[in-house]
DNA sequence: AATAATTTGTTAATATTTTTATAAAACAAG
DNA sequence: CTTGTTTTATAAAAATATTAACAAATTATT
């Protein structure tokens, strides 16, 4: 298994200018992954630091395939200064997309370019079973996908769940460990390479602030409607992960104390009531009850609705489907509402299967902030719904894997 | 009026140099800040710098009167260091603790320690004449405290309301301000120091958080139960004020759709139920209702309850005190463990008036997190009684105000 | 009580970094 | 097309910081 050497042991036994070197070259692959590309001098300005020494740092980088340098610079006055960027050949972080409906191997260069990807019907459960399952179709992948194993340097992965980031433990999905061994050692061990777990959202909000909507924004909420409801959140331009990994959970805060009974023993939970899957129940519930909608022709296969029928009849101007969403996004506005007044973000980004509903589900959302937030939180406020897509999500991982990668470097 | 030179002309004028210089010595100063006194071989391992370079600016901050020695440390095995500290006579920072009661100005030196104060029966109001008295009180207070005004390094405030961070305006207490200019704006033109406003929970947190209950925690909740409720919160390890400064703001989240019409316009916030204020009114509803009680010997004068009454009242074992606390802890406890959800935070600590309610507060509270958060969320979390009292808030002050004045060393 | 071991504080030597100076490259303007 | 301006890249000089060395101060040990 890999093993990271511990923080402090090194720390000690370095020296002053080691340490210093060493913050120096993270500066500079931290600069780099956010800018795509830059020059000495733009490098020099942002880390305090003088060009001749920059110079060094990148010099190094190169010999160590980190760096390469990208052409000439155009459309200033003086000399062309060469580009640098991070190389988009030599180095591949591997991330595992799963969900509970289906799991992706994607791998990507250091410019967060996808140069594989490989999907199967691999859907998330809750046994041994899966993590042996994933180990081998990961496996074929990586074998697939014809890249030297020495150019991967870490994987990642996201999936939903409370994960407790120190160890990457799953603690939702806790059968997934093999003797006491978490999932995340085990692929660790195999490939022998470092292995980071992120959860879902928190993967997708990492994506949407570096790289997407929310670029640049301090405080950013984005709240992730799919099986449940998850919410990803960056605060002062970082992920916030709490005290073990699990800040965010707003699916499971009691929205109705005469609610249903949630899977996990609670009454009226979010998550009872906005998931995709409650809402599948609650429009069978309604046609049973008799509801006059398109959705009725379902009647003899009610089984069959999903969630992808239910927004299509909103967007065809089906009324109970456009009142269901409206209960829906009422409720989550509600509920975002809370985290709104506690977080004081700037930006509000929606994601998951229900951005298809598009004004549908914004619209309700939107009207329930206005309700109940104080107005002073909602005045520098945007909610948006995320463009990047799936994307964001595997953005989100590099970065993550980038991150962790970085303070061992 | 004080005027902070703008930070971005500095580091783009500064050379390299002056930047890292200026650097070190704001940490020496935070290290300093922190541990009371240091030694050069200390200071420079924390810094990741050499005695010599170390020794040159703590000379440096010396004779500039920030830094003086504190005689030598005892008990190694070798030589004895000299002990460096932040000076207790050179400079001193000015408090303003406001609240709806009161008024105190306190005169802290940099070590904290209170060499002056002076209390006035001048309760928080919305209107200018506040500001105009609470200035008169302030040049007074100032005045009998002998203290040379060339000592003063800066003045902090803190009061209840949403204070946007930036500028230092209470938006909750907007008519206090003059011509459109805000009270901080108006108190440094007369005193021609720079002033820091925060909110008092949010001092509260900071005090609790640095030499409190909750030293070295990273993530921290304080929820602070007065004539409101708020909530003060420490994530990795520093204060987080959101994109405005309102973050926290947990009084006005709907726990009841059909409770009161509270202050703010909407209906069955938290405030409604859980503040000294509805406290009262309630237990004023309940006697005239009938119940049966040690305070219905206030039955003639019935607007001379206060919260103290209250709690004593429950101390000495009255059931409807005690049935009224408990339901006003079971409110705030599900409050909370919302907050507890989207946070996780490592403890929570209690504060404000309800505290010498002790037990009686504390265990409904308890016992809703138990009810209301998921297993995850509560195992390694803790929920204390502050006890530093209304220390907390000056110190909270002074860590703020120190905070933003080191930025301009 | 004397010696060994430890730690601090200062000085000197070494190493590193920054600054300055200069040449090269690109573009704009006369 | 040449000259002047602007910016980059590198080399040399200057400044600064780190390391190493050693003396001083203290505690533990023989």
């Amino acid at each position: 298994m890999y093993v990271s050497p511990p923080d402090e042991e090194i720390d000690s036994k370095k020296s002053v200018v080691d340490y210093k070197k060493s913050v120096s070259r993270r500066g500079v692959l931290a600069e780099l992954y956010q800018s795509e590309v830059s020059t000495l001098a733009q490098l020099a300005k942002s880390l305090h630091s003088s060009v001749p020494s920059i110079t060094n740092i990148v010099e190094e980088l190169v010999n160590e395939k980190w760096v390469s340098t990208f052409g000439t610079a155009v459309g200033n006055h003086g000399r062309r200064p060469v580009l640098f960027g991070l190389s988009t050949q030599e180095k591949y972080v591997v991330a595992l997309d799963i969900s509970t409906h289906d799991t992706k191997v994607v791998i990507m260069n250091l410019q967060r370019e996808v140069i594989f990807r490989k999907d199967i019907k691999l859907g998330l459960e809750d046994n041994p079973r899966f993590a042996k399952a994933l180990l081998e179709f990961t496996r074929k992948a990586l074998e697939e996908s014809q890249v030297e194993a020495s150019h991967f340097v870490a994987i990642g992965i996201s999936m939903p769940g409370l994960i407790q980031f120190q160890s990457g433990t799953n603690m939702t999905y806790r059968r997934i460990n093999q003797e006491e061994k978490p999932l995340s050692a085990l692929i660790s061990e195999e490939f022998n390479l470092p292995v980071f777990v992120i959860n879902d959202t928190k993967a997708t909000v990492l994506g949407e602030h570096r790289f997407g909507l929310a670029r640049g924004k301090k405080h950013v909420l984005a709240i992730n409607i799919d099986w449940g409801v998850g919410l990803g959140i960056i605060l002062n331009g970082e992920i916030f992960q709490g005290a073990s990994g699990f800040a965010g959970e707003l699916g499971h805060i009691q929205m109705d104390p005469d609610g249903e009974l949630c899977h996990c023993g609670k009454v009226g939970c979010l998550d009872t009531i906005t998931s995709a899957r409650s809402l599948i129940r609650r429009v069978q519930r309604g046609l049973n009850e008799g509801r006059v909608s398109k959705l009725s022709a379902y009647m003899d296969h009610i089984e069959d609705i999903d969630i992808e029928t239910i927004i299509e009849a909103a967007l065809e101007g089906d009324a109970f489907a456009i009142d269901i969403l409206f209960d829906v996004g009422t409720v989550l506005g509600k509920g975002l509402s809370m985290a709104v007044h506690l977080f004081n973000p700037e930006i509000v980004i929606v994601d998951g299967i229900v951005v298809k509903a598009d004004q549908f589900i914004t619209n309700p959302i939107g009207q329930a902030i206005n309700k109940y937030c104080l107005s002073d939180f909602r005045n520098d406020l945007s909610i948006e719904i995320s463009q990047l897509g799936e994307r964001a999500k595997w953005i989100g991982i590099h970065i993550y894997v980038m991150d962790q990668l970085l303070a061992t470097i």
